[in-house]
DNA sequence: AGGAGACCATACATAGTGTATGGACATCAA
DNA sequence: TTGATGTCCATACACTATGTATGGTCTCCT
């Protein structure tokens, strides 16, 4: 009998030329092909062309289509927990380092646009996915309580309103106008909108503070300025 | 040849046993299977066989199970534009108001969950889903925009933030978390932290005031004091 | 050399969608 | 009554997609 279905990771004991980085071109195909079409709008069998793998190997590394998209979101996030980090750290000026974060989320939606809109258009049907979105925005909206409780004035201003619900109503609206500006919606096509309107709801949540758009320009720590 | 597809639209001349109230036993089984099932683990047979409806006669009356969704979305979300009414109209204190629509809304989604979760998970999956469902955001979106534009206290608040870019981010807010609620996810599960956390994000956006939910509770009715 | 593991080609079972075909039956006009 | 029209049903088909199963090939390691 052939192939034994034994498991793909670690077995080999020597050098090989192509151990598994089957596993990373399916990957890879699948993140390009994501970058024009929409996730359900893609076959294996389109994935299987692109990155020039069979059937049966598709499968004897991902148990689904979804489970590709599982690692890719894996990947993506892990980078995400780093935009949080400024405001989450406490490092400046809280409205200027939640300003950073709310932009460097933009980053990575922009760049990651494909796997961040498949996931948030599928994990409504997905157990797996399920699981691991609402994993995903829990640690954020933990670590987003966290800095709140620690922060006396947001503290003081919420009130006794529940601190954690109200980390996860900014946690998901940021998802949701992040999802929105990737797929082109208005106002939230305009990056710039996005990213006030977005820091804005934040900002006013939390410290009671509206920040203009003039205001929010001149205060940017950095200098990533989007177009014109 | 049978049956000439003709329009299915009022064709006749006199009284008929069952005109078209196929349709509407179409409608109305598929409303109800949306009440225990997700709108893709429903298959056309599914609803075929609750309505007690052949295939063929289906088809004659949609063109595919989208357009079925589609009409419960109209239906269901004709009520709700009525649910802001209140607010809309200036009727009476701002907060109190806002606070109203907000739980109108949750009871809206308490009532037409199936339907409301459907189109939310399947809106960016089909073309006309997504315009009906843009379309009905952007509705609420207006209206809140003329709103905020109409009250001098939210306007000078808002300063020179773009006013319709914030009503947008407000009205999709409320769209995930009584999606979130109505899917069971925690901490939104809780109706009585839901319309506290979504009418705060509204008020602190707008007026600057943190309702508490001891506050919230004793002024839901009429009279409801603004924070601080 | 020969065995094992990684890989491929292909075919299959299953399930779902939307279309096509033909027939049953009721109403209405003549 | 007859026949045309229009509504509805049963069934079957074409198509697409997923996930599984079978067997064969190549290459590296021992």
């Amino acid at each position: 009998m052939p192939a034994k279905r034994t498991a793909p990771s670690a077995r080999r004991s020597g050098p090989q030329p192509t151990p598994a980085e089957l596993r990373e071109r399916i990957l890879s195909a699948t993140r390009e092909l994501l970058r024009g079409r929409r996730f359900d709008d893609l076959s294996v069998a389109d994935v299987l062309a692109a990155a020039g793998v069979s059937r049966a190997s598709f499968y004897f590394y991902f148990p689904s289509k979804q489970a590709v998209l599982g690692e890719l979101v894996r990947d993506a996030v892990a980078q995400g927990q780093q935009a949080a980090r400024p405001w989450i750290a406490q490092e400046k000026d809280p409205i200027a380092a939640l300003r950073a974060g709310v932009s460097d989320g933009a980053r990575l939606w922009r760049e990651n646009a494909g796997v961040l809109m498949a996931i948030v258009e599928s994990w409504g049907s997905d157990e797996g996915l399920r699981d691991l979105w609402l994993e995903q925005m829990d640690t954020f909206t933990e670590a987003a309580a966290a800095r709140i409780n620690a922060d006396p004035h947001a503290r003081e201003r919420l009130g006794s309103m529940d601190v954690r619900a109200v980390a996860a109503s900014l946690t998901w609206m940021g998802e949701r106008l992040y999802y929105l500006a990737a797929a082109g919606v208005p106002p939230f096509d305009d990056e710039r909108v996005l990213i006030d309107t977005l820091t804005n709801a934040w900002t006013s949540a939390l410290y009671g503070a509206t920040v203009t758009r003039a205001e929010a320009v001149r205060g940017r720590a950095d200098k990533p300025r989007s177009g014109t």
